[in-house]
DNA sequence: TTGTATGCGTTATCAG
DNA sequence: CTGATAACGCATACAA
């Protein structure tokens, strides 16, 4: 069991005072460059690294920040989603020597006690935030605590910076408008209340364009109607895809009747039952958008059970791609989406954030739809 | 933004010393019954949470756990497994208030660097290690650092208690005599040393008898010639499966030109390549076990393209159960495990070896086989 | 039973 | 440029 070297043995080997240590290894001026070099060697040499809780009771960061995961016991359908984020996360975390304190709990309110607690026990400098809702408690609670955050996904609720032209202009050949609609209001740039916690950053991903996307590319095949199974309702991302798909939509012409959404819970069993049950119906959808990739690989295996061709009787589409996709018969158009880099950009943004910029909202990369061999033009008869 | 309350705060309204709030708040004696009510009282009005970084710093623990997942970048299958392990996990962890530090790597010298910074940070008292290897170097590393580590999945390498007796005995109805195979040595009580790092502890799944259990099935319905599409061939549980498959295969007269293992890195890609692979050969098998669901749902997709007829003229078989057997067509018979409670049997085992529980082996529940619809009794022809 | 003094490893503020 | 010295918040051995 080895012992870990301190300061202080740092000191006595190079014969030089603690502080002297500390200022070299901290990049801090008072200290000649022959020393410094010196300094450095040892610490080497004794494999020297900062304790962390010394580090953090001195008044500096504690080096962490967290990320608590509030799944709903059953709803495992985000897990491809979620363990590529992280990884992207990492990846910039551990270059800036940042540990990631990780919390699945099952529900929102046990996530505001991982917040609180994590405050209170000063274990993490900061969090990151995932799926925002559309009424969301989370920052206003982190800005009471003063905890700083990144909102993975969407702007937040009190504060925090929107989106703006978070819409779906331009998107594609038709661009039929503003696609948005989520609601998002206009920037506040501060709270002004002095408590130096000003509105939230985030990441965001334009769900208003992708959903343009999905609908150019099932119009310009020829659907008209289309049934989107989406997620579930609460969630910020779910609704702004709602609302993105009506006034796609309606920009096109195409009412309620012919295109509008069904919401799920995300999970394989839920979005077997939506399949079902739209394909049921009297003049049924000729184009489905699964709102994940598990219920779109459960849809196509509902279609395969009732025999129903897929893309001839119905074409798929799923948002999110993963291995699942690509292992369906037929394969699964996707909305490609760089998961691993959306973690990335959220990590920079807290590093950012804790360095002192002020918040601000960066968008990630767009999506892009990969059309594979489940959609195609709809049935002549239809 | 809120201020911390301290312990001396809590002193200073209770009307104490700050050690009585310290005695009171350990339940240590030295305390009246009423001071400490008071006192306990007190606390809660303001919300206290001891400051990690002081309680680690003065002697205590860190109060925090590691968990390192090496991921070699795109081997993606396990992530279902990986979720609900943790989900387990988080469970026992955050009832007993230790906090969980992840970290993903993408090989097993960045974990080995994870374990060394975070011994010399002392941020984490012990660590669960997951995918042990035939030849591990991480049981050494550990126990060299000191640092407490229950090792996930197997027995680990160095000095660590073997699952003794771990074998496919009384499996099933055949039970053919010992089903391991795995190569691990006998009981070694202790190291002897000095050190005070014993073995390490471990907790474990049976392999070889749910192997068994898998061949049982497969050989009652008739089934001669298998293949096993295993996962990496480093992995110590693809070892232990391997080696029980051809032990069970030879108890029961047959040999490797019918029962056979083909390895690869797990992806649906290899799944599906090694799929494509073995039924293009002459004579080729009437049943398939795949090492994970991934690879399982790949080969029903490979099968569906060829046209070949599952169950009909080849059965497959996935190990661990996971939303993707239940929707795929047919769905799939898997090796059920309760993997949530593996992840908890792992934390609680942590938690006792951190209280000074003597390093010991503990096993999981036994993984169950649930018979679906892509098993069935093999062509007649065969 | 209670209060006081010390240390944990680091950073930061002073004098030299 | 260097060397003491005081925090930081908690635990604890010790004295009252």
């Amino acid at each position: 069991m080895a012992r870990r070297p301190t300061i202080k043995d740092i000191a006595r080997r190079a014969g030089v005072s603690e502080s002297a240590v500390s200022f070299a290894l901290n990049d801090r001026p008072g200290v000649s460059q022959d020393t410094r070099a010196r300094i450095r060697r040892v610490a080497e040499e004794l494999g020297w690294q900062p304790n962390s809780a010394a580090r953090a009771l001195s008044g500096e960061r504690s080096g962490a920040v967290g990320l608590v995961l509030a799944r709903p016991a059953q709803t495992l359908g985000v897990e491809s989603f979620f363990l590529q984020l992280v990884s992207g996360i990492q990846e910039v975390l551990s270059a800036g020597r940042v540990a990631l304190l990780f919390q699945v709990v099952d529900g929102i309110e046990a996530e505001c006690a991982v917040y609180r607690r994590w405050w209170a026990e000063r274990r993490v400098d900061g969090v990151l935030v995932v799926d925002p809702r559309t009424d969301d408690p989370r920052p206003e609670l982190l800005a009471q605590l003063g905890l700083p955050a990144v909102l993975i996904g969407a702007a937040g609720g009190t504060g925090p910076v929107p989106p703006a032209g978070a819409d779906g202009n331009g998107a594609g050949p038709v661009s039929p408008g503003r696609g948005d609609g989520s609601g998002a209001g206009p920037v506040s740039p501060g709270r002004g209340d002095g408590s130096g916690a000003g509105p939230l950053s985030c990441v965001w991903a334009d769900d208003a364009r992708a959903m343009a996307q999905v609908l150019d590319h099932l119009y310009g095949l020829g659907h008209r109607r289309i049934t989107h199974i989406a997620g579930l309702p609460g969630l910020a991302h779910t609704a702004r895809r709602m609302a993105s798909l009506r006034a796609q939509a309606e920009a096109r012409g195409l009412g309620p009747e012919h295109v509008r959404s069904v919401v799920t819970d995300y999970s394989d069993a839920e979005g077997a039952a939506a399949t079902r049950r739209v394909l049921a119906e009297p003049g049924p959808p000729t184009a489905l958008v699964y709102d994940n990739d598990v219920m779109a690989v459960a849809g196509i295996a509902v279609a395969a059970e009732l025999g129903i061709a897929v893309p001839g009787r119905i074409s798929m589409v799923a948002w999110d791609d993963s291995a699942l996709c690509r292992v369906t018969h037929p394969r699964l158009t996707a909305l490609v989406r760089d998961t691993a880099g959306f973690g990335r950009l959220a990590a920079e943004e807290l590093l950012a954030v804790l360095a002192g910029s002020p918040p601000r909202a960066r968008e990630s990369e767009q999506p892009r739809l990969e059309p594979r061999e489940s959609t195609a033009p709809p049935p002549a008869a239809y």
